[in-house]
DNA sequence: GTGAAAGCGCTAACAA
DNA sequence: TTGTTAGCGCTTTCAC
């Protein structure tokens, strides 16, 4: 950090004590393999005993970057993206990157104004969790000429890494089909947000795959995803005949709906059968443990990085922008057990 | 972001273009105040034609450090950290500072490794989390010349911000004896976890205070402080005659607790009332909701990066350090209510 | 394998 | 109020 008092010590420094010329000592740390062992262990024994902290900030001047990248999340109390963060610093950490945290809260105004600062840090660049639909901001970024990757969300103008959430919903929804063999009912969020919308395609293909019309699929959405939400719609079910299955597209939502079924006196799974979608913590913490689609939330973090590494690494005119999509797996727990037991 | 191609433009030609020095645009920049209103707006409009984007690695070259924080914290994602992480990052944004996250993984290896490339960034100063009690560590880092502030912890020579376990623990104690009018039992972790050994003796304080012997106070303590273990207490509180409170120093061990009563048909708050430790989202969503402590996690974040502004900005003969002590607040929920109801 | 030297883009005296 | 200028500490040709 910023040694106020001390600190002085820069490569001229470590030269003189060691014999060499500055140009060696930096030749040792950045290209070892270009100096004599000799010298090396020489300059690498000065450099441990004068305490010597190489200063960054004039390396990225002269190089015109820094090894700093940006991870642009909506919430980063929100378990999923909290989890991608620990794989990007994860994967960080391995390339000795710095990662500079930034919490938009899905504030277009304040995601901008912090990828104003990546730039000014002169970020290698930055991988973002884009949570609404809107592209202009993203090509606007992009036309910045900053190395983006898109994390739980294609782009067709650059690299990413995210979740096959058809796949996803399709899982879920043959589960509840092959155990329960009769319909099951949707609860999903807005079908503005991509992910949302791709679990009900998934599912509804589930359906066209058993031979089940598609239309025939009876659809709740509700505005926030949360508990309580969940818990509502548990009314509204009861208003009608109770489905023998229902897939919730988030794991709160479930979670929700089983307490307020619960609250009637509705037997979990033997009544009816619950998904939820995302395994996050409460999902096996559940009263009931919930029977979920896992995603590999880390693994799109660690990803994410890799991805920018190589496109940094790759020569411009070289580099190919890529899409890496991870396949999401069915959790069996008890809320959906896999034979059916009525 | 490392603009490869473009990104030529820097002080010099923003100044050619507005017919101005360097010097002025650096000033409108960093001292508006000291330019004319006139040259200011005109220096403004060809920095904003041009998409002149300041470089901070050289300003920090010349200043000797740079506008970016490190937070160093053992899991980000806990929510507990996660949490914090929230009001780190929202602080940082108003003072237009960069947060660097460093997950620890609580290795105190990685967290050396880390430091060290927070020194190396030149970073203004570290925020970390220590999760052990390991001082000779912290000692260590604060020898560096490290701006470090301690979150969740205190330390004899530095700043810190904490919360008062002690008062923490004392709130559920007293809760569980005024609404009880019985003895309660307490859940515990590691004495050798400073907040751990806090709560206790806020307990232990709260019995004094009723006119009861502390000593009394029966304890049962447990390795990881996860849902499982607070199951297995349920097992082992049921093989005697069942307290009629229980105060589990996380929300977690309630939960689990909680469970295990379930599971034997042991009504709460009826039979056992449980007051938790931390309301973390789960003790919300519980099947009964959980009557716990809050700490407040956003403003631990919050006060730390203020504290750590506050102690660069004094001059350094000048800098007393010091500790904010948060006061958490008992949340009353059905699973301990607030009058006696048996 | 090693050294000398030219900046990278900016800030902060100091001069005007 | 504005301009001139000397570095901040490092990387990187280019000689040797």
């Amino acid at each position: 950090m910023a040694r106020e008092t001390g600190s002085r010590i820069g490569l001229l420094a470590v030269a003189k004590e060691a014999g060499v010329s500055i140009a060696t000592v930096s030749n040792t740390l950045n290209r070892p393999d270009v100096v004599s062992a000799a010298t090396r262990a020489r300059v690498l024994a000065v450099i441990a005993k004068m305490d010597f902290v190489p200063n960054t900030a004039a390396a990225s001047l002269r190089r015109g970057s820094n090894r700093l990248i940006g991870l642009v999340v909506p919430d980063i109390s929100n378990p999923f993206y909290s989890e991608i963060a620990r794989g990007v610093t994860a994967a960080a950490d391995r390339h000795r990157y710095g990662v500079i945290l930034c919490n938009s809260q899905d504030d277009p105004d304040r995601e901008l104004d912090q990828l104003e600062m990546l730039a000014e840090h002169r970020a290698a660049g930055a991988l973002v969790v884009p949570l609404t639909a809107d592209n202009r901001r993203l090509s606007r970024l992009r036309s910045l000429g900053t190395h983006l990757v898109l994390i739980d969300r294609e782009s067709p103008d650059g690299c990413s890494t995210s979740i096959d959430d058809v796949l996803g919903g399709r899982l879920a929804a043959q589960h509840l089909l092959e155990s329960r063999d009769a319909d099951f009912v949707l609860v999903n969020g807005s079908h503005s947000i991509p992910q949302c919308a791709d679990r009900r395609t998934g599912a509804r293909a589930a359906l066209s795959a058993a031979g089940r019309d598609p239309d025939s699929l009876v659809e709740y959405e509700v505005d926030d995803m949360t508990t309580e939400a969940g818990v509502e719609i548990a009314e509204r079910l009861l208003e009608k005949e109770l489905p023998s299955g229902v897939f919730c597209t988030n794991d709160l939502l479930a979670i929700g709906l089983m307490r307020g079924l619960a609250h009637h006196g509705i037997a979990v799974p033997d009544r009816v059968a619950i998904v939820g979608y995302g395994d996050l913590a409460p999902a096996a913490d559940a009263p009931i443990p919930l029977t979920t689609v896992d995603q590999p939330k880390f693994a799109l973090g660690n990803a994410a990085v890799e991805m920018m590494l190589a496109e940094i690494t790759e020569k411009d005119d070289t580099h190919r922008h890529s899409a890496t999509v991870f396949r999401p797996t069915l959790v069996v727990r008890d809320s959906a057990p896999a034979r059916k037991n009525s």
